[in-house]
Order: structure tokens, then C-alpha cells, then sequence
RNA sequence: GCGCCCGUAGCUCAGUCGGUAGAGCAGCUCCCUUUUAAGGAGAUGGUCGUAGGUUCGAUUCCUACCGGGCGCACCA
């Protein structure tokens, strides 16, 4: 059972249901909106999928005033425009198109088409200039008194003893956010454009009267609301929770879809706000959390999970951090993994992941996030190769055109939110850390890989093997022998493959750089002696395997080593070191070395 | 003031119509080694915010309270 199928039980009889959403173009989208759009196309693509007959529509709120300076907007051209109906008002510069409305709305429309949203749109523009709300209009404002009551009783709020349900467009000056309906006599509607009506525009001081059919003027939001109800046929619409209060637009505008038009309204799809970073995303606030900013960033599937993968009364609460995005990944990954590899999805899980579909209709193989995160941090790496490699065969198309959003995506990322800690840095000085942390042993290791590589051809596969033979051939634990490697190159523990990092690197620096640390060699072979009895039970493991075996003496400071060079069939060699401190040590050395060649 | 959401392992969270709790990461123990932003195996870890209630049985439903987040209360 999920949220939608919750929904489907409340859901009235209807020949066909309509989802309807709605924004006002009056700026740049913000990421917020994308909730909406998926919160409604859920249900849709649900409703679909069960036969039922289902559309999904979309209005552009143009016929809105514009109510306050568009962000990133110059104040100087928009002041003027406030007011005036977004429909009304131009454009900015350079823009293709005609009227700022179409401007903002046009690429949020794009969005749609690229998170793979089925969604009819329509335009107040047109609902009200084609006389679809005629009707509503002669309704609403005959009906004014009950309205009026309706608004006190719900939201106790209180409209003046003057107040119609409608404001016309002024006859002098375009406006249509300042004007007041002071009569209807039936067919015609008086009308003041006032200086004062509201605070963030200024009427012309006009009186005029006019008919309120065809586009000549507006209901006011929360009535207009349930005129879309009514006129549109909408019988499923969801709401974010600034409208979803108690006694808020959600309730008031019910109340007179009820009780004015007689209908029942939607069901309702509470949904809560988009957070980022624990702040809510305004579009005010620029285009840092813009919808397009954030389809910019992860691919659409990525982006629908997000959105999709909480039930929609739930806050998302979006961190652009490494963690959190590694994990978003990885989260979809995991269920596209279990669909490549046919393994049985659960319920919730099998929705989830089809609702964030958005074309791909075949198995295709994709690689962790982190990885190509990695990746776009090293220069001259070809990740397609990489990524096959790793899948075992050629990339298809769909694979490629998924890595390339990946890598949009993580360069994305690694311009915008990481910190300087998370991207990766060749460390242009020794680390303070590597300086710190690195005992003798890690040290001594690096300076054997700078005499390693010194004479080798420069390539990936060759630095490989070298690294690996010192760390064989050095009396070291591999993990301590990488997180010394990753130290002082990147100051970090990790990184990526040894060979692969080196190759792009300027020999001369690296051997500088490995061999800058200077070790106490006594300490170095103390630290890296290890038990007789451990190396005869490594001997031991390997007995089949070995080809030939050498010892060699070496006195530091009158402390006695004994190091153990073992050669295996394929020709890597170990060695291991025993550190002696019998009295006679000379007898020692025999007995031990007659001890491991008779193994 | 009113409304909604959340409070579950050290961290981030699942737990979708009640049957004494799961994942990922981190930590720990081992294994693997020219696959080190790797892989494999294992153990550990929670009086499910608090207090009541309903029930044979509550993380789940109800009530109150505490703590955190968001929204509304003018306009959309």
C-alpha cells in the first residue's frame, strides 16, 4: 500500500480525472516548484498505469499581477510594470520572447519535457480572454456577500463592505492588481484604479466601468482557484503547505467551491516543502535554487527519486554534500541494480523506481557516482574506457548518455558545493599531516617507490606494478603503505588507482615528493621486523608457490636484521625482516636461515 | 495563536493500512592483493522522544506533553 493508492480510494466517481497545477511566472522558478510537478505527476502516471482515464494539466498563472521586482531584474525598467498583468509585461533584453511571463514560464515548460512530465498546459491568458470563466465571473460576483462570508468565516479575514470578487484590468493605465470593484449591475462592473489599494504598486486614480467578461479583469487568487475546479473539471489537486494551513487558501478556496459552485472539491495532495540545506529555496533568493539550476544538476531520473522516494507530506531535506549526494546515487543505483540483475523488488520499491523513470526502456549498466566523481578530478582519464572496463564490455548508447550526465552532474557538484576539502588536490607542498602522521616504516616505503619508478616507462600499467613491488618488497601493511601514498600527493587516505594518478604526474616532482620525508633508518627496520613465527607461517601458506629464497645480513647500530627475500613462481618478490637480539647472534642467523631453507 | 511534518543504532534514514525493529556509512575482527574513492566474510550496536490510553499484542492507532523543522495568520 502507498500514498497513491490512498489517494486512489478517496477519489470520486469521474468519467475522467484532471490533475491540475498551476504557477505563477513572475520570476525564476524555484526548486521548490519540481515538487509540485512530481507530486502531481505521481498520481498521473499511476492512474494511468491502472487504466484509469486520466489528464494531467498545467496552467501558467499569467494573468497575475506582477507583484514585485523579478529577481536578477533591473528596478529601474519593472517598477513601472507593477501591477500590470505578467502577460503585459515585456520581456527582458534579449529575450525570445514577447511578454516576461512567457519569458519565465517557456523554459520551465522545457523542464517538463526533460524530467519526462506528460503535462497539458494552458494559459489564464487564454482561459480568461476566451470566456471560459465567464460564467464564473457573473457567479462569483453576484455572490459576493457569501464570499465575503466565506473569507471571514474560514480564514477570518475581513474584506471591506466595497469588495468584489474581481479586479479589473484599468482602462488608463493596464494595471490590475490595483484596482476595486466598487459595483455590478449584471453586465458592467465600476471600478477604481487606486493609489493606495495595495502596498507594493500604484493605481492611476482612473474610475471606469466596463463589462468583467472576455479577459477584461481577474478574480482574485483564492476564488479563482475554485473556478479552475469548476470550469476546468479538476478533480485531484495537491497543494504545498503554504496554501495547505488551516483557515489558508486551500480551505477558503474549497469552501467556495462547495458552497458558491456547488461542486465538490478535489482531492487534495499535501505536500511539503523542497528544503535545502535547512533553509526553504525562494525564488527570490536568485538562481542558486532555481528548478533549473537543479535539473542542471542531477540527471532527471536522479531528480524525479529525490523527489519521489518520500512520501510527498514529508519534507525533503536536500544537503548538497558529498555524503548526501553520493548517497542519493547509490540509493537509485541499488534499485537499478536489482532491476538489471532481475532480482525481485519490493512493492514501494518496484513504484519508486518506475515512477523516476524518464525514457530508458532497456537494461542499461551504470557506475557509482563516487567514481565518476573521482574520475572528472583526473585530467587525461578516459572514464567510457574506465566505466567498461569495470562493466566488461562495450558501453551502449544509453550507458554513454548516462555517464555524461553523471559527469555533468559531478562536475556539477565540484563547482558549485564542494568544499575545498572534498575536491581533490594535487598537494602543491608536502602535507602538514603526511609530515605528522607518517611513521618510518610509511616513509622508507615511499622512498622505495621513488627508486622503483625512476627507470620505468612512464605509463598507467608499469607505475602499477612498481608501486605494488615496493610495497611487497618493503616489511609494510598495504593499507598504511596506499594511506602514505594518498598523503602526501593528495593529503587524503584514498584515492584513486595508484597507477592512474602517477601517470599524469611530472616524474621529477613525484620522486621530490616521495623522497622528502627523511626516515631514522634503525627506527624504520625495528618498526618493520615482525615475528619468526609469522614469517614461517607465511612460508608455509606459500610453500607451493615459492621459487627461490635469499637471506640478507644487516647491522644498524649494533642491532642484527636478518631480511628475507622470497621470490614466487611468478616472479613477485617479498620481503620479510626479522629483527635479532640473541646473545649469539652469529649461531641465530644459521639456525634460522637453516630452519627456512629446509621449509 | 493555529496547522502540518519529524523525533528509531555513533551518523543519515527505511520500517506504506498492529504481530517484541532494518539498511547504508562510520567503528571493531578476519580474508583477498598488479581491481585501493576496491571486494568478500563476521560480530557488535536500539527500554523506536516522554507519559498515559485502546488491544491478546503498539515503533505503528488515540490523547497529552517535551524537543526540532516548516507553514499560515496581508498577497499570491
Amino acid at each position: 500500500m502507498s500514498w497513491l493508492d490512498d489517494l486512489q480510494k478517496k477519489l470520486p466517481e469521474a468519467q475522467m480525472h484532471i490533475l491540475n497545477d498551476a504557477k505563477s511566472p513572475s520570476g525564476v522558478p524555484h526548486v521548490g516548484s519540481l515538487r509540485g510537478i512530481l507530486a502531481h505527476d505521481a498520481p498521473y502516471r499511476f492512474l494511468k498505469e491502472k487504466g484509469v482515464p486520466v489528464k494531467y494539466i498545467y496552467g501558467s498563472d499569467d494573468y497575475d499581477p506582477l507583484d514585485e521586482i523579478p529577481g536578477g531584474q533591473s528596478a529601474e525598467v519593472y517598477e513601472k510594470y507593477l501591477g500590470v498583468p505578467l502577460c503585459n509585461v515585456p520581456a527582458p533584453p534579449g529575450s525570445a520572447h514577447k511578454d516576461i511571463a512567457m519569458h519565465y514560464i517557456s523554459d520551465f515548460f522545457k523542464i517538463f519535457e526533460e524530467i519526462g512530465v506528460d503535462a497539458e498546459k494552458y494559459y489564464m491568458r487564454d482561459i480568461y480572454r476566451n470566456g471560459t470563466f465567464n460564467e464564473a465571473i457573473d457567479i462569483v460576483l453576484k455572490n459576493v456577500e457569501k464570499i465575503r462570508k466565506i473569507y471571514y468565516d474560514v480564514s477570518h479575514s475581513e474584506r471591506s463592505p466595497h469588495w468584489y470578487p474581481f479586479q479589473a484590468v484599468c482602462d488608463k493605465c493596464g494595471r490590475i492588481g490595483t484596482t476595486e470593484v466598487i459595483d455590478y449591475d449584471g453586465k458592467e462592473v465600476t471600478y477604481i484604479c487606486k493609489e493606495d489599494l495595495v502596498k507594493w504598486a500604484k493605481g492611476c486614480g482612473h474610475t471606469g466601468k466596463k463589462s468583467p467578461f472576455d479577459g477584461n479583469g481577474k478574480m482574485p487568487f483564492k476564488v479563482e482557484w475554485a473556478s479552475k475546479w469548476k470550469y476546468l473539471g479538476v478533480t485531484i489537486e495537491g497543494a504545498g503547505s503554504d496554501h495547505n494551513t488551516k483557515g489558508g487558501s486551500r480551505d477558503v478556496a474549497s469552501a467556495i467551491c462547495s458552497q458558491v459552485f456547488g461542486q465538490r472539491p478535489p482531492t487534495n495532495i499535501p505536500y511539503s516543502f523542497f528544503i535545502l540545506g535547512g533553509a526553504k529555496m525562494s525564488s527570490s533568493k536568485g538562481i542558486g535554487a532555481s528548478a533549473r539550476a537543479m535539473t542542471n544538476f542531477l540527471p532527471p531520473e536522479i531528480l524525479r527519486f529525490l523527489m519521489l522516494n518520500s512520501k510527498p507530506k514529508s519534507e525533503v531535506n536536500f544537503e548538497p554534500t558529498e555524503k548526501y549526494i553520493v548517497k542519493l546515487f547509490n540509493d537509485f543505483d541499488k534499485l537499478h541494480d536489482k532491476v538489471l540483475n532481475n532480482q525481485e523488488l519490493e512493492e514501494y520499491e518496484k513504484l519508486v523506481y518506475e515512477l523516476s523513470q524518464v525514457h530508458y526502456k532497456e537494461k542499461y549498466f551504470t557506475v557509482e557516482f563516487s567514481l565518476i566523481l573521482t574520475l572528472v578530478q583526473l585530467p587525461h582519464i578516459d572514464i567510457y574506457k574506465e566505466v567498461a572496463k569495470r562493466k566488461g564490455s562495450e558501453l551502449t548508447e544509453i550507458e554513454k548518455e548516462n555517464i555524461n550526465q553523471r559527469i555533468k552532474a559531478a562536475k556539477f557538484w565540484l563547482e558549485n558545493f564542494a568544499t575545498e576539502e572534498e575536491k581533490m588536490y594535487l598537494q602543491a607542498k608536502m602535507p602538514k599531516d603526511a609530515e605528522e602522521k607518517l611513521d618510518n616504516v610509511q616513509r622508507a616505503f615511499l622512498h622505495k617507490v621513488a627508486t622503483y619508478i625512476e627507470n620505468i616507462n612512464w605509463t598507467e600499467e608499469d607505475l602499477q606494478k612498481a608501486v605494488f613491488a615496493a610495497v611487497r618488497t618493503t616489511p609494510i601493511q598495504q593499507a598504511n603503505a596506499f594511506t602514505a601514498f594518498y598523503k602526501v600527493l593528495l593529503n587524503k587516505d584514498k584515492g584513486p588507482k595508484a597507477g592512474n594518478l602517477l601517470a599524469y604526474l611530472d616524474k621529477q616532482f613525484i620522486i621530490e615528493r616521495f623522497t622528502e620525508l627523511k626516515y631514522d633508518n634503525l627506527k624504520y627496520y625495528i618498526e618493520s621486523a615482525t615475528e619468526l613465527a609469522e614469517i614461517e607461517e607465511w612460508l608455509n601458506k606459500e610453500a607451493d608457490k615459492i621459487s627461490t629464497i635469499s637471506t640478507h645480513k644487516e647491522i644498524i647500530e649494533n642491532n642484527y636484521f636478518l631480511d628475507i627475500n622470497v621470490t614466487l613462481k611468478d616472479e613477485k618478490s617479498f620481503i620479510k625482516r626479522l629483527h635479532i637480539n640473541d646473545v649469539d647472534t652469529e649461531k641465530t642467523f644459521e639456525e634460522i636461515r637453516k630452519k627456512i631453507f629446509t621449509k
